[in-house]
RNA sequence: UGGGGUAUAGUGUAACGGUAGCACGACUGACUCUGAAUCAGUUAGUUGGGGUUCAAAUCCCUGUACCCCAGCCA
């Protein structure tokens, strides 16, 4: 989890990082460090989760702890099992290292009814028989106090019982909660006598039908990380107002009292995070699935073709504070690019194929090219690609009548085929509609590895296959999900999916690969020169070959076409 | 006058009373068998107003803006 930033003392820290290290130097805890990252199993995790999973498993790591992967399983109506696979899957990937087995805050639930029976006994808890509504109406608003529930002055061998009898399952759902009688005029909410326990006659994914109360988070946390003897529970800061129960809690009980500290969630532009929000597009098939590749689940990132470790670099670089931020997706791809650059194999495919018959070349006969895996690492070698008469190129890389700036093929031309030969355009056939099918070239044979003997150079490389020994393929090109920046910007009445962009997935059929890749297993990463980084689809065989568009490589080119459009239009609107 | 938080280039972050720096983005240029990468450069900032100090992003006072809280969710 540390090597893409190895923390030093000349290195920045912070904020919690600064918390800790000062903590082991003055001996809180005796020095001891451990954090823990507890989702609960109600959705698949997103790169937000990514930064708190850095972060925990990143100080455990670097300050010689442990951190706790704990599944906090208090609401059996969400979570799924499913969801707990997902979430170990995704840990795992992203190389987050946990202290022993994976935990379940299920397993603590008879402890912590104990501890609730002692606040009973202690006159600090009571069972409340306000519905829900009522309760609601007593806690008062934001800016009045509330008002104490009627049941708040029971005797303590009447809630021991009651509250036994709610553990029972003998009074159906809502009629009564257990609750901590701590401040009904309180001016933070949180600690107007909060509700401890709920009677849910439901079936939990782990602990089945054995518990008819199941503790509220407020509750559980703090006890979860004082079991686990956790010394830093890092929250995100919605948390921040819950601070005093968390603490209110411990104190109470008089056990091992961990330290809630609290930073700023991730946001990203185009990107939309909540697990809510996440959930609805899944379900509503508007994305294909928890892992389509435009989410920013983990899953999806993992089937779009990110790696960890760039995750892991975006997550550093991003830092930690206590202020909401919107962090600019192009940092992410950035990152991404940074890892997928040096370790990437290069490949060459054409994604719009456009055929060209070099007339020169002898009929029926083949040429065998080497060509460089990975300029960014000798050791990744060489391989053979072949070359023959009828080949592809793109159909962006010819104009026939190009513009200025445009260095690639076109009539009279001469370019460079990559690791193969110049190559000069000598005549375009077209179909009956006026489209260019076909390109008729020569080649000189003396350039052959792309260099020429004579010195002379050409303004452009291209990347090319060969027809007979192409593969086909089918390629996803992606977009960002939604077109605003801030999906959340929308006209009144609407939700976030009126922000969905209609061009987020483009399927290309056809597509003709060099035949190097045929066997190329699941998720496995290439660039594609000069148009990208791909990884193999989860769907993707030998027979059918599917490629996920991970990241474009950056181009210039595009910013050049571009500026010469907007130019254009401001002619034409001038002359308007 | 409900409470709790937070403000540094377009964006994300450093500077812990002593030269406001880094990264991303954008823009130049060099190099190039990827219009990639790499390299060099340009651009642009302390939320407003007072005060303390030789010296303030930092300390004090006072405005302003934004975020969170009224689930028997987490």
């Amino acid at each position: 989890m540390t090597e893409t930033n190895e923390p030093n003392n000349e290195q920045h820290l912070d904020f919690i990082r600064q918390i800790v290290a000062d903590d082991i130097e003055s001996g809180v805890n005796d020095g001891r460090v451990h954090t823990r990252f507890p989702p609960e199993p109600n959705g698949y995790l997103h790169i937000g989760h990514a930064k708190s999973i850095c972060l925990n498993f990143g100080i455990a790591a670097e300050f010689g702890g442990q951190c706790n992967l704990r599944f906090d399983d208090t609401n059996p109506c969400k979570e799924e099992q499913e969801y707990v696979d997902s979430i170990i899957e995704d840990i795992q990937w992203l190389g987050g290292q946990w202290n022993g087995e994976p935990l379940f805050a299920s397993d603590y639930f008879q402890q912590m009814y104990d501890w609730a029976v002692e606040l009973i006994k202690k006159n600090r808890a009571f069972v409340c028989d306000l519905t829900a509504d009522q309760t609601r109406a007593y806690r008062g608003t934001l800016k009045e106090q509330g008002k104490k529930s009627p049941y708040r002055n029971r005797g303590v061998d009447e809630n021991l019982d009651l509250f036994e009898r709610m553990k029972k399952g003998e009074f159906p759902d809502g009629t009564k909660t257990l609750k901590a009688k701590i401040d009904m005029a309180s001016p933070n909410i949180n600690l107007r006598d909060p509700v401890m326990y709920r009677i849910l006659h439901a079936t939990h994914h782990r602990t089945d039908d054995d518990w008819c109360v199941y503790p509220m988070y407020d509750w559980a946390h703090g006890l979860e990380d004082s079991i686990e003897g956790i010394t830093h529970s890092i929250c995100t800061l919605e948390f921040e107002n819950h601070r005093p129960l968390y603490d209110w809690f411990l104190d109470a009980l008089e056990i091992h009292h961990p330290r809630q500290y609290e930073f700023a969630r991730l946001n990203l532009t185009y990107t939309m995070m909540s697990k809510r929000k996440l959930l609805q597009l899944v379900n509503n098939r508007l994305v294909s699935g928890w892992d389509d590749p435009r989410l920013p689940t983990l899953s999806g990132l993992r089937r779009r073709g990110f790696s960890p470790k760039s995750i892991r670099d975006f997550c550093a670089t991003i830092g930690v504070n206590k202020f909401n931020s919107t962090v600019d997706y192009a940092l992410l791809e950035h990152c991404l690019r940074k890892d997928l650059n040096a370790t990437s194999p290069r490949v060459m495919a054409v994604l719009n194929p456009l055929k060209i018959i070099i007339t020169n070349f002898p009929d029926g006969q083949a040429d065998e090219l080497d060509a460089v895996n990975n300029p960014e690492d000798e050791s990744a070698g060489t391989r053979i690609v072949p070359f023959s008469k009828m080949l592809y190129i793109e159909r962006d890389d010819f104009m026939e009548d190009p513009p200025r700036k445009f260095f690639r093929l076109a009539p009279g031309r001469e370019v460079r085929l990559r690791y193969a030969y110049f190559i000069t355009c000598n005549e375009v056939v077209k179909d009956d509609n006026g489209e260019v099918v076909e390109l008729r070239c020569t080649y000189d044979p003396a350039t052959r590895g792309g260099d020429a003997p004579d010195g002379r150079r050409v303004k452009a490389t291209l990347h090319w296959v060969s027809a007979e020994h192409a593969l086909d393929a089918e390629i996803r090109l992606y977009d960002h999900l939604f077109t605003k920046e801030n999906p959340d910007d929308v006209e009144d009445g609407q939700d976030f999916t009126a922000n969905i962009n209609q061009d987020s997935l483009k399927v290309l059929g056809g597509c003709k690969i060099e035949p190097s890749v045929k066997n190329a297993e699941s998720l496995r990463r290439f660039q594609f020169e000069r148009l990208g980084y791909f990884c193999t689809d989860a769907d993707s065989t030998p027979e059918k070959l599917i490629f996920n568009k991970t990241v474009g490589l950056r181009d210039t080119w595009a910013k050049i076409q571009k500026q010469q459009q907007n130019q254009q239009k401001q002619k034409q609107q001038k002359k308007k």
